[in-house]
DNA sequence: CTTGATGCAAAATATTTGCATGCTC
DNA sequence: GAGCATGCAAATATTTTGCATCAAG
């Protein structure tokens, strides 16, 4: 995982290439995902960032903002399945997959060479010029076959 | 892509199994599936059933749950991408991949053995009982890149 | 007939937008 | 100071639910 002050880098540098400005609220939504390690959902997200300090208010809707730019940048991703909706993670992890147990909930996350060979090797065939893939491989993990 | 009379009896047999009815809604639902090929939201299959058959109205509710009921059958999957929520696909079709450009939302679809066996690889290393798996490849497509 | 299914409308959620005001740069 | 960003609340959009009624088995 890349260091938190790395990350900020990268940030404000789109920030700048951009025209955006650096504010308190991103810099809070960023640095909430990037300590909590998992997925989650934009209230999920929102909740960490006032909790973190009380006298901190930010909108909901500046989440939505600012979810909604940092995936635009690829500092931050999203997975989306069953039921739940779209959670957000950080990115520029290295790269990984998916395992996603349908009873509990669980995600596994991991990473397979040889897929990620292939995933390239197709994007070639369909001569798509590949910005991200994702893979996710949906189940019962092991604790819930026992307890089934 | 198999018959869809094939499609209603694996249908009629869940059902019955289940200790569920078959109704003219179900039914209307799983065809509008079957004969539009693609991925579509709930409003749109909504359209898609209430525009066979103006004297035939079916209420959204309806439609959400039928999907539900459908995508936990396996008979319908779903995918979701971006800014886009969830659409949906019939099932049972030989099993697939996509590859979803990020201009102008085309999704093509493929297999790749090698892909199939490493997934099957990694559910056993992780002792995960797979029930199903998605890739997504996302990125530009040949034409959008030529028109960027 | 019994029981699950439906449509409708209301409720609950989730997400986006307009706008006055506040903050970066 | 200029202009983007924010919070708030309202507007939308999406999905779920309660319930009287309908219809499959």
């Amino acid at each position: 995982m890349v260091e938190y002050s790395f990350l900020l880098e990268e940030f404000t540098r789109l920030l700048k290439k951009n025209g955006l400005k650096f504010t308190r609220q991103r810099e809070a939504i960023l640095k909430a995902l990037y300590e909590h390690d998992g997925h989650f959902s934009p209230e999920e997200i929102h909740r960490f960032v006032c909790e973190s300090d009380d006298s901190f208010n930010v909108g909901i809707a500046t989440v939505y903002r600012t979810l909604t730019l940092l995936e635009e940048t690829d500092l931050v991703e999203s997975i989306s399945f069953g039921k739940d909706g779209k959670k957000y993670e950080i990115g520029l992890k290295k790269h990984h997959d998916h395992l996603i147990c349908t009873r509990c909930g669980t995600i596994i996350e991991f990473t397979d060479e040889i897929i990620e060979a292939r995933q390239e090797a197709i994007a070639r065939k369909y001569r798509f010029k590949m910005t991200d893939h994702t893979m996710k491989i949906v189940g019962l993990c092991a604790d819930c076959q026992r307890r089934h």
